[in-house]
DNA sequence: GCACATACATACTAGTTGGTATGTAACCAC
DNA sequence: GTGGTTACATACCAACTAGTATGTATGTGC
């Protein structure tokens, strides 16, 4: 069509189709043959822009996956108020998600769980950006505590393992039902272990009443 | 080899090289070549006893997986103290499980999150398994409920779809690090979540001094 | 304008896949 | 025994896959 060269663009449009694509199928089912006829781009230039598939999967990792997480869940890593954070974080998610979106699942996880055990390459890229996640919680867990947003006696570290993977696991619920219902009912449940991770304020009109022991304060 | 016969037999074997297979690689990945290569069946017995391989697929999940699940998780159900109950099991399946099987993940969530976007049998097929164990820990949260052993302000229902959630997703979260310390370090936080569903005992003396808003009874 | 690298395009290959067609040996009812 | 069904075995096929070899047009430095 064109008759202009434009790499590029020909390069994030394969990187965006790539994403889609593995989303919907996973990475070893994604066929390089629908990416080429989503975007027009025949195999000479997919080819001449990425090595081979693994090579494509990388770069989807690398520059569509690992910022798609990072704008998503940043608000949460700068305030000092993390539950608070966290909770408007999954509220606007929440809202904004479509049922297809749900019912496509988290192509973080998805990856993740799909490649995991199979490809050092995606284990260790994908592994960076949950840990990036992780320690953003962690060090927003860590600031709460410090600004007395949040209960002394817990683990940042395993609290925001916990978030993330309970995240995952709500969202991968949602997948296995293809019913954004159950997204909102699993995630009652962690709106409510957030809020148990508040200090407990022992007077005043707090619905907890939690008898904890704090350790230090 | 043998000079016999011996058609169930037969089938068990591909069953549950089958449902190793799949462990190990998905379903669609899966390789029948694989499984005839490890059970020393011929394509011939194979499609003798499966019209073909979405129908052993199917079997699999039928005749391994959800008994694989049920036996495992069946404790919490008949418990009145779901509580300790789903603690022990915890503790018990993080202990039993090899660092192989951490790394190749939940069988169970390896397939609902490859395949219930996809094919409609084993979706439905994967969520009656989930809706069992749903169902079974709700019903024992109940049960908890009305013998004090869990707080009276929480849905049971909204509980076990997060428990069961989260239990997925740390495990996966351990798949993804392909590190056994990353599930007991997220497992910490459901641990935690458990503790915060034991009814609050103010004084201790006193069974139940919640100021909790019953619907029902 | 010329040389050269970049950015594609086309055609093909080798391997693997699930699935089938056909053949045969074991078992069972009678 | 015999007939018929069950339980396999062997050989093959069509489709699809990632990947490659080769060719060609575009852009760019000189």
């Amino acid at each position: 069509m064109s008759t202009k060269r434009q790499p590029d663009l020909t390069r994030q449009r394969l990187l965006e189709s790539a994403f889609n694509e593995i989303h919907r199928f996973g990475f070893r089912s994604a066929s390089l043959e629908s990416i080429l006829k989503d975007t027009h781009v025949t195999k000479g230039a997919l080819y001449h822009h990425f090595r081979n598939k693994t090579d494509l999967g990388y770069a989807v990792v690398d520059e569509v996956l690992k910022p798609w997480v990072e704008t998503r869940w940043r608000p949460i890593f700068e305030s000092d108020k993390p539950i608070d954070a966290a909770l408007a974080v999954l509220h606007e998610r929440l809202a904004e998600m479509s049922d297809e979106e749900i019912a496509l699942g988290c192509p973080l996880n998805n990856l993740c769980q799909e490649m995991s055990g199979l490809d050092e390459g995606f284990q260790q890229r994908l592994n960076s950006i949950l840990n990036a996640w992780r320690n953003g919680i962690a060090e927003a867990m860590r600031n709460g505590q410090n600004n007395g947003n949040v209960r002394q006696d817990i683990d940042p570290d395993a609290c925001a393992a916990f978030v993330v993977g309970s995240i995952e696991g709500c969202m991968g619920m949602a997948k296995a039902s293809q019913d954004a219902a159950m997204l909102r009912l699993a995630m009652l449940g962690l709106a409510q272990f957030l809020e148990a991770m508040r200090p407990c304020q022992e007077s005043k009109g707090a619905s907890n009443g939690h008898t904890n022991n704090k350790t230090t304060h």
